[in-house]
DNA sequence: GTCTATAAGATGATAGAC
DNA sequence: GTCTATCATCTTATAGAC
């Protein structure tokens, strides 16, 4: 339990820089270095908590998919029907972009999985997995509820959102158009509510 | 004019393999030392014909941007109606990925592009813009000869069919799962065929 | 837990010979 | 156009003192 103001340890303060600059640089351009400045402290330091740039590539991943799950427990259990947690779904990644267009950590590393330490790139694997699961749980009860009406598979229409949101931020960064994201998530769910 | 089976120039080539060296591994994670090794020559050399990684970017991305608009151009004229011709564009993209799962080059770069020099950036930007304004008049086209049906403006709904495309490579490749494009391109372009 | 010191290797880049 | 040689810099990582 971490009381208010208590200061980070070292070890949190690693993984929060590094899940800023990895977000808006990706993992192979930022280094040990980047962080040991932002803290003030050496590489070496880095390392103790850290052996390698894997093993602080994968407890990255951990915390972060730890976290994403306790924000979908949470959309689950609030109360909101099948369409309000779509739309909930899709404020988590508006919410990442707005914060200095941030991508979704696993979209960046989604990009370069091809150049990542496999143990790196399978905890991405999983994040998606994970989401596409829940996304599909929540498309299937809102069709059986009639809320939402889509023809295909839940996965598949679960991937499709996935995907558009993904790679609304990919584009947006491209474009250097931050109002990108405004319409697009938003137009896509009218269009599965059932009328 | 380039006839068959001519040698390809030591320039080319370059373009040819950064190219494909971007699409799978992204611009921070390849070097000119890549390059030389498959072409049998020196780093030095490479730097003859393009000064800088930065302008060897920039090259590569004007290139690249020349023959996207060939193939938007060439879709635009053969022939087929507002709905071919999205199912066309959205093939140009399946074709890619289908290459060892292969990025679009400018998704990547688009991932990266805090990352980027800024001349390489600019380039990026340009793709977007110059593919968002073709789709949206193929979409505009399409709804006044009521092939296609959607509610907003074209070029929100450009913007959609964009993003999906890049984000379905970016987390297919994230999943390492294939056949996750299948499904995902087919099924929007469906909804948008006027009943 | 953090430091100094150090290492081995990669990287982008340049000068000048052939 | 390609080479050798060389450069400064960065990068991940380790050993050992404090």
């Amino acid at each position: 339990m971490r009381s208010t103001g208590e200061k980070l340890s070292t070890y949190d303060s690693i993984l929060d820089i590094a899940q800023r600059l990895i977000q808006s640089r990706g993992y192979n351009a930022f280094s040990f270095n980047d962080l040991a400045k932002e803290l003030g402290i050496r590489t070496a330091s880095i390392h103790y908590h850290f052996p390698t740039k894997a093993d602080l590539g994968v407890a990255l991943l951990r915390r972060y998919r730890q976290r994403f799950r306790q924000e979908l427990a949470w959309i689950a259990s609030n109360g909101g029907d099948s369409v309000s947690r779509l739309a909930q779904f899709a404020a988590l990644f508006e919410r990442t972009f707005k914060t200095d267009s941030q991508l979704c950590l696993c979209g960046m590393l989604g990009a370069e999985v091809t150049s990542l330490p496999k143990r790196v790139a399978a905890e991405v694997e999983r994040f998606f997995s994970e989401t596409e699961l829940w996304l599909a749980h929540v498309l299937t009860s809102g069709k059986r509820a009639q809320l939402i009406a889509f023809s295909g598979s839940p996965r598949t229409q679960a991937r499709m959102l996935i995907a558009l949101l993904e790679g609304a931020m990919v584009v947006a960064r491209g474009m250097r158009h931050n109002a990108y994201f405004q319409g697009m998530a938003r137009s896509y769910l009218l269009k599965l509510k059932a009328a």
